[in-house]
RNA sequence: GCGGACGUGGCGGAACCGGUAGACGCAAGGGACUUAAAAUCCCUCGGGCCUUGUCCCGUGCGGGUUCGACUCCCGCCGUCCGCACCA
């Protein structure tokens, strides 16, 4: 099954409703419409059966009613959190959409808000999540890798300190911090919570110059942070937190800009020793830094941390030092021991932490999957019953301001509870685009249900066998649709665990930039390349700046009209250059050398097909009893291409691929007499053969000069319904071999020997050679290695 | 800063488990055909040497392991990607 849909919610569609003055949905159906019609020139078999788009209404009210069922089941939550809001796009990012502190689509700057939130608890699902990677057998390394840094399990301890203040009276608040160096808590010197932790906002509240301390921190916030990341800045509070070990020693208390709310307990304590942070933070406010771990042979007395923190603890010889009842443990064996001490005592516990976060999936925004709940007054938040699914989007939406147009609407927002019949309002977010795509393939197996998917066809199809993609959605779309699909196991739509069994992250087509000298940028086809390589614009003639190749943008004009390359040399052109010269899994430069070579291939594939099939015998004519040497070394050759084209294929290296398709063609064309005298009946068979063989396997990349090459052959059939054929085992096999022959370890000749020669036999004939024994001269032969079928290697 | 990947001719890239480095294509140069051009076909195409060879050097740099290293190990240099103070 290869079907083929349309990601079609989201912001292009709202923006060019207000910049066109054009409806979203008008303008998206447009697009689609277009881009089919595109994609039908390529000539690529996909099921059009299947075809839906998420901005259908069927889809989103099935995306509707499984929101419910993961309310049902507890995997949504609405809660206040701070968010990334982006101020252009007028709308809240996950952590995953904000990159360098911008928006992943506007390029914005990113501002904290407090908002009231829908979540998908994604994070319920950590540690599945994370533990099923290791299954995950046919991904690349990479993106398995980049999951698990994003998911980011720690193990650590949760445990608190007691408070007191400057006069050291206890504190009727303990502070919860969250650690993974428990081990080094003899180190610690000092305690730093959050700007944004409770204690930090309770004490804002009756001290200026804290609250001026935390604005400064928001400000610094998600900006500038590579500038300012180096700054560790904190405010001293008037609190101290009691060593949990050492009796009588106290921990001045900060408020500090490094650390995170949103991670742990949103407080720490602070470890200059052991941690960089921790270390510029206490060079910078003159706190003590006391080492607690060293390498076993150093003298305890004499080790010191200068700027650098001591953080070579893993499989280096490291024990514990100035840490009392720990001394001389080492690393692991100190955690535990605190860990056991604190649990024992009540006052801490062993946690797991997480770096992932839950999901925030409401926009506020018209085009997208509206979240169908209700807020009354009285009966509070309720969702929309199923049976009044599904809550469309209004057709007369308004899009002239700036804010959510559901929310402006005049009307559609105002509906009576479903619970209590009062008047109440719909909640006007709609769901981010990223719950659209996190289950479509699961819908493609059947497309039409009338349920959310047809639970028998789910788990007849799923998991996707080869999915491919590019990287830049290693994290988002590819964590988010393996949620999905064991939250939709979890609410009974079928067994399926992990949707996608194979990934390969592809390249894109990039194309070289050019620039005039007063700085415009040209269209690849308003410049011409000179004979001495330089380049020049068409209409000046003035020299033109050429750039790197890059990512094709309508911006820096380096983009090619897919009609244009259609018209001049046709689909299976195109097809077969982008294959032919790059790995799939790299960028692949776009350049018309290179589609004018693939369209030289194109007409000689034809001409020679012609050839083939004025000297051969009628398709269908049997097998010659034997062959001659000609056609013998042809059919050879053919078959080793043919072998190699389908383990390239298999594998997806079909640049390899297309070498090899050319070898079996230069092969092909050598055979061919050109006198018009007769020909052989065993060759002309074996052209034949070739020719068959060699348009099948070109099939998957120029499948129309396929069909029409297959014709001039003599058939009247689909290629395309063809077995793929088989090589013939014997002809893989070279019954002599040429083998090269080393003297210590350099080539000197090579040696033409039977296949399964002895290797004693291998070993005589090559000391017989002429250009050995001059190597070896009077040296005496110490060794010869035989590799069989692959090198000899005389040692003198 | 942390984590990862990669570095091969003028270019894109081949080279399986450590066994002839540069397959195949592009670009370039030369030749044939042609009145001429296009197309097509043939030849050359990593570097060096007034030594042209059965030669020497060569897969980012420096070491190492091995009979043998683009491939494995150690240390550098460079490029790209991911993460971004996650305690």
């Amino acid at each position: 099954m290869h079907p083929m849909g349309w990601d079609a919610f989201g912001l292009p569609a709202e923006n060019a409703a207000m910049e066109q003055k054009v409806h979203p949905r008008e303008w998206t159906y447009e697009n689609i419409a277009a881009m089919k019609a595109q994609l039908k020139l390529l000539g690529l078999s996909l099921d059009w059966t299947r075809e839906f788009a998420t901005c259908d209404p069927d889809y989103y009210h099935q995306q509707q009613k499984l929101f419910l069922d993961f309310l049902q089941a507890g995997l949504v939550e609405r809660k206040t959190a701070m968010v990334n809001w982006d101020p252009v796009d007028h709308t809240v990012l996950a952590n995953e959409q904000v990159i360098d502190g911008r928006g992943w689509r506007s390029g914005a700057l990113v501002e904290k808000r407090e908002l009231s939130q829908w979540f998908l608890k994604i994070t319920a699902y950590a540690e599945e999540l994370l533990r099923a990677i290791d299954g995950l057998d046919k991904w690349p390394e990479k993106v398995r890798l980049m999951q698990r840094n994003w998911i980011g399990r720690s193990e650590g301890l949760r445990f608190s300190f007691e408070l007191e203040n400057e006069a050291g009276t206890a504190v009727d608040e303990p502070l919860m911090v969250y650690t993974t160096r428990h081990d080094t808590i003899f180190g610690a010197t000092f305690c730093a919570i959050s700007p944004d932790h409770p204690l930090a906002l309770r004490l804002a509240k009756d001290d200026p110059a804290l609250a001026e301390f935390r604005r400064e921190c928001a400000a610094l916030g998600t900006s500038e942070e590579a500038i300012e990341r180096a700054e560790k800045k904190g405010y001293k509070l008037a609190f101290y937190a009691r060593h949990p070990f050492r009796a009588g020693v106290r921990l001045p208390v900060y408020v500090a800009n490094f650390v995170l709310m949103s991670y742990g307990e949103g407080a720490i304590f602070g470890c200059p020793g052991h941690d960089q942070r921790d270390l510029d933070f206490a060079r910078a406010y003159g706190l003590d830094v006391i080492p607690v771990v060293a390498p076993r042979d150093a003298d305890p007395a004499g080790f010191e941390v200068g700027t650098d923190a001591f953080l070579d603890t893993e499989g280096a010889d490291v024990a514990m030092i100035n840490s009392d009842f720990l001394d001389g443990l080492s690393v692991e064996e100190a955690k535990s021991e605190i860990a056991r001490r604190m649990e024992a005592a009540g006052t801490g516990e062993r946690t797991v932490n997480y770096r992932l976060r839950d999901w925030g999936i409401s926009r506020q925004r018209y085009w997208g999957c509206p979240i169908p709940m209700i807020h009354c007054e009285v009966c509070g938040t309720v969702p929309v019953p199923k049976s009044d699914l599904p809550v469309l989007l209004p057709d007369d939406a308004t899009f002239d301001r700036p804010g959510n147009p559901l929310d402006h609407h005049p009307t559609w927002k105002h509906v009576n509870c479903p619970e209590c019949g009062r008047p109440a309002t719909r909640e006007t977010d709609t769901m981010d685009t990223f719950v659209d795509s996190s289950w479509y393939f699961a819908r493609f197996c059947s497309p039409r249900a009338a349920d959310v998917v047809d639970r028998d066809a789910v788990e007849a199809w799923l998991p996707v066998d080869q999915y491919i993609g590019g990287v830049e959605h290693a994290v988002l779309h590819l964590l988010y649709s393996r949620f999905f699909s064991r939250a939709m196991k979890q609410v009974g739509y079928g067994d399926i665990e992990e949707p996608f069994a194979g990934l390969f992250t592809q390249g894109m087509i990039t194309h070289e930039t050019y620039r005039a000298g007063d700085g415009r940028w040209l269209f690849p086809d308003e410049v011409d390349r000179q004979a001495d390589g330089s380049v020049t614009e068409r209409a000046t003639g003035e020299a033109v700046d050429v750039g790197s190749a890059e990512k094709m943008s309508k911006s820096r004009k380096n983009v090619v009209s897919p009609e244009g390359i259609l018209e001049t040399y046709g689909v299976d052109a195109a097809r077969w250059f982008m294959l032919s010269d790059t790995p799939p899994e790299r960028d692949s430069e776009w350049t018309e050398a290179g589609v004018e070579g693939a369209w030289r291939l194109i007409q000689r594939l034809w001409r020679l097909v012609h050839q083939v099939a004025a000297l051969a015998p009628p398709a269908g004519t049997a097998k010659p009893d034997s062959f001659g040497t000609e056609a013998d070394t042809l059919r050879r050759a053919v078959h080793r291409a043919l072998n190699s084209v389908t383990q390239d294929i298999e594998r997806l290296r079909f640049n390899v691929a297309v070498a090899h398709i050319y070898e079996a063609v230069n092969s092909l064309s050598a055979a061919v007499p050109d006198g018009n005298g007769g020909i052989a009946a065993d060759l002309a068979w074996a052209l034949r053969e070739a020719g068959e063989i060699i348009v099948r396997i070109s099939a998957p990349m120029v499948p129309h000069l396929a069909e029409s090459c297959w014709r001039a052959l003599g058939h009247d059939t689909l290629l395309a319904r063809q077995d793929w054929p088989q090589a013939e085992p014997e002809l893989l096999i070279e019954s002599t071999i040429t083998i090269p022959v080393q003297v210590n370890g350099k080539r000197r000749d090579e040696v033409t020997i039977a296949r399964d020669a002895a290797p004693s036999d291998v070993e005589a004939a090559v000391l017989e050679l002429e250009a050995v024994r001059r190597a070896i001269g009077d040296k005496p032969v110490r060794k010869v290695i035989v590799v069989p079928q692959r090198i000899v290697n005389v040692v003198a």
